[in-house]
RNA sequence: CGCGGGGUGGAGCAGCCUGGUAGCUCGCAAGGCUCAUAACCUUGAGGUCGGCGGUUCAAAUCCGUCCCCCGCAA
């Protein structure tokens, strides 16, 4: 009954749920997860999150460059199970063979809706009201195997990609264990999706995040929030980047970019926003009472789409 | 050795290039005005200008070095 199970998985959207694997009953073989890269400032080598982790509960971590080098491991492990949250590597045909019961893989959208790199982001962009989990077999193809459950989650007003993402990594740390279950004990059913309604969540360029002021307030208000807290939604002005952290929907309009009030509303093309929260490039995130205070952005200033 | 910005009373900033009295907005304290107030007026407290060293008659300001914070890029 020690069934054998290996997690892969690399941010720190996979964290809670390798978590409560780990806490729960069965016995994680191995972990996983790309290897240190150099980022972040200096370029320092650091290690993912799920590689911190799995170093601190005590569990085997592998970090392969090419996880097709570890085949021969793999194959040894004698795997029941593998389950896959965002790991980073796409999975050959031969290594989805290595295990009796599948590659089972959490995908943050409903599927079919949102395939792809930023599931979360792109539901939020899109001002999407309801997005959810799909625990899925994985096939060779992008995010187009079999689903064997779904879990809807209602998006909250006014809610960015952290608390989304966060909310819905915590739902799947509860509901992969039953599901675990079902799929050991062979009684999970598998239905495949219906590609023609799919859609795909492209990854997030950080162009994207540029704001245009033309656009209506509830269109960028969903960019702010989908972006958070990164890349981030941000506009220029005197040559520095200010990124709008949180914001809220104000009713005015004047003309687009205007700063309407001495407390930084924002006009957009249709309506416009209260800025709550802001961080200048360099500077650490204020809210908007403290940037106020230094602030050359006064009333009257029209902001340039540039 | 990836590129870059910053550390100035409790908060957010200006001053630095072109050395020579510590400035602005807010907060705080006291007093005044007011039916009253987060509004307004007056006064006040509070700063080793990140640390150390150097140049100079004189350093927040110029030079060197160290510590800390952040943005970009990957």
């Amino acid at each position: 009954m020690d069934k054998k199970i290996a997690f892969l998985g690399t941010p720190n959207f996979a964290v809670p749920i390798l978590k409560s694997i780990h806490q729960s009953n069965y016995k994680i073989s191995c972990v996983f997860s790309q290897p240190p890269r150099k980022s972040n400032r200096g370029h320092k080598l650091n290690k993912s999150p799920i590689h911190l982790l799995s170093e601190e509960l005590g569990i085997q971590i592998k970090t392969p460059e090419n996880i097709e080098k570890e085949i021969d491991y793999i194959k040894s492990l004698n795997l029941d199970l593998v389950i896959v949250v965002a790991y980073g590597q796409i999975l050959s045909k031969d290594i989805l063979s290595l295990s009796k019961n599948g590659f089972i893989n959490i995908h943050a959208s409903l599927l079919p809706k949102w395939r792809g790199a930023a599931p979360i982001q792109r539901s939020l962009i899109n001002m999407d009201k309801i997005t959810g989990l799909s625990i899925m077999k994985i096939n060779p193809k992008l995010d187009e195997g079999p689903v064997c459950n779904k879990y809807p989650l209602d998006i909250l007003e006014n809610e960015n990609a952290k608390s989304l993402a966060d909310r819905l990594s915590n739902l799947a740390a509860e509901k992969i264990l039953p599901n675990i279950e079902n799929i050991l004990q062979q009684t999970a059913n598998f239905e495949e999706q219906d590609s023609s309604t799919a859609t795909y969540a492209k990854k997030i360029q950080k162009i994207e995040g540029k704001i245009n002021w033309n656009d209506g307030a509830d269109e960028i208000l969903a960019k702010i929030n989908g972006l958070y807290p990164q890349p981030g939604a941000w506009f220029s002005f005197e040559n520095d980047r200010h990124k709008i952290l949180r914001a809220t929907l104000s009713k005015t309009t004047t003309r687009p970019g205007e700063i309407i009030d001495d407390e930084l509303t924002i006009s957009c093309g249709n309506k416009s926003i209260k800025v709550t929260e802001i961080q200048r490039e360099g500077k650490k995130p204020q809210k908007i009472r403290d940037f106020l205070l230094g602030s050359k952005l006064k009333k009257g200033i029209i902001l340039k789409n540039e």
